[in-house]
DNA sequence: ACTATTTTGTGCGATATGTCACATCTTTCT
DNA sequence: AGAAAGATGTGACATATCGCACAAAATAGT
């Protein structure tokens, strides 16, 4: 379902590369394209008040840039790559088309648009109510079970990126992490990261 | 556009009317209805880690329940009136219908659910970064603009509920409405609330 | 290889908010 | 009307986190 999808736009799309660090999606900017990203990683994340927020890590396969394409055609957030990825760049009337004609896919992306809205939900709540420990332990597990599938993984975000998502300042992550490592929940060395202890880290991102 | 789409529904569609903090949708039960808020005001909101989180508050005429019934048919959320409302439960498989025969209808609530998400995005990164008055400020706009379209309305939540929409203690939110007062930005009589002067509030709204 | 920039590690004081503890005041229900 | 439940005011105190300051380490750029 994924990408298989893709064929059906024929040659109307070109795929582009991204480097770590590269802004696939500019807040702010007019845009008509939906973004398919093939392959790779990206955070997305958009300008708050007072600092840079970040909203979600997205995994290849994946689309972005939906709602800001739908909407008002400005981009409302940002989108970064945050390791070497792939991206299609579709014009917004083909994506259309493409929804008209072929009431799968629309379903598959409503589908989409509908989890994530209820991930925005539980996160909102998680985020606000837990205090650090519990969301460092939910972005850790987040790395762990949907982005990597892996215990151990090289984080891809540095840490004032982490504080960023989970709405915390860089030194509080800092020390949190050393928190974790000091009670063996997990290693790490340099940026490889490996979860230990993950029924700890579990209760740790449940209660608070 | 919006409740015309109903008439579509033909027979298949039973108005029900709710009190005010009467349960629409409950959260854990299983539900294979769409719901339509055809009149009133309802509170979404779900059990978060350590207290209740209200999500967002919805205005008729709007679709409610969309990402609960596309995915889990496990409610996700609860949906409870804060005003006497109007609402038709509508059933999945005759919504999904409707969605496959009517390509504008699709798009509509397409539409919604990418707006609902941006809407969520910037709501995340402001309830997180802004503090108290900032938040209560948004609150109070977000009443007087999108809700209530005056400046002066029956506040329909209790300082409690602003509370857990805001993210603080019900406590704090007594406290921040006192200080609004003694500035002169709002007046309130029991729950009649009037903003007084909104330069000002949406001065606090921006800068946390 | 050498410099500039970004990341990471750590201490410390300021403070916004949470939380407990009561006292009112309202609303709801019988 | 009277009682029970819920909503609102307000004080005092604890504390998690912010934000500054500065050093060391790692990464990127020329």
């Amino acid at each position: 379902m994924k990408d298989c999808q893709l064929e059906l736009l024929g040659g109307s799309h070109a795929v582009v590369r991204f480097k770590k660090g590269d802004t696939i999606i500019r807040q702010g900017v007019f845009s008509t394209n939906v973004v398919f990203l093939r392959k790779g990683m990206a955070k997305v994340h958009l300008s708050g008040p007072s600092r840079e927020q970040i909203v979600k890590l997205a995994k290849a396969p994946t689309y972005l840039g939906l709602p800001t394409t739908f909407g008002d055609k400005i981009n409302q957030y940002s989108v970064t790559a945050v390791v070497e990825s792939e991206v299609c760049f579709i014009d917004i009337e083909v994506f259309k088309k493409l929804l008209v004609e072929n009431p799968d896919f629309s379903a598959y992306i409503l589908m989409e648009l509908c989890k994530s809205e209820l991930e925005a939900y539980h996160r909102c709540a998680g985020r606000t109510q837990k205090q650090l420990r519990g969301n460092l332990a939910d972005v850790l597990l987040e790395f762990s079970e949907h982005l990597f599938e892996s215990d151990r993984f090289l984080l891809p975000l540095s840490q004032s990126d982490i504080g960023n998502w989970v709405d915390a300042g860089r030194e509080s992550i800092n020390r949190a992490l050393s928190e974790f490592i000091a009670d063996g929940i997990i290693q790490m060395e340099g940026k490889q990261v490996t979860i230990t202890d993950k029924k700890l880290l579990q209760l740790i991102s449940q209660n608070g």
